[in-house]
DNA sequence: TTGGTATATCGGGAAAAGTCGATATATTTG
DNA sequence: CAAATATATCGACTTTTCCCGATATACCAA
């Protein structure tokens, strides 16, 4: 899901048809791609959310998640001086 | 385990009874640190070897597990560049 | 307000990971 | 070769994680 949300356009078309991709990529989309029930990718996505990972943005009746490329680069960083 | 293997001397002073530092330090030694059993520790360290984090040296009776520092590395440039 | 849609949360069963004691293997020493 | 020591492997049990269906919550539209 993490890279998926890498390149929105390319991995979730059908986002257009829900708000574009302005503040990322809706719960459906990545249910109907990952192929798991909707509760199992709700709970994923909010883990990956509290983790840091994602962000959450909370429009009308949908939720957009994307991704929070700081947490990336400082997990790669914390990788490097700490581990 | 991984983050005492970064500092041997400071963190396995006994290691220095079982032939010093110059191929990693011992399993007997990391287990009593770990307050974990013997079997556990070397399940533990054989998953990390498998993984490539540590490299195993076997002399005599001994093996002797360190760090492969260049692991870290890739893991570090694989979480900037494909995650 | 009622029904429909999107998401979140809850409780439980299945799968995986963690940990142990017992035992096996390898090596050294007498 | 026999005993002692260090490590590895095996089988079982416990704990954690994964994933689901059912249900709750939030929002929207008629």
């Amino acid at each position: 899901m993490l890279e998926w949300l890498k390149e929105p356009e390319i991995n979730f078309p059908s986002q257009l048809e829900h708000g574009g991709f302005e503040h990322g990529v809706c719960v459906g989309q990545i249910q109907a791609k990952a192929g798991l029930t909707q509760s199992t990718v709700s709970e994923y996505l909010s883990i990956l959310q509290r983790a840091g990972f994602i962000e959450a943005k909370r429009v009308g009746q949908w939720t957009y998640y994307k991704r929070n490329e700081g947490a990336f680069e400082a997990l790669s960083k914390l990788i490097q001086s700490n581990l």
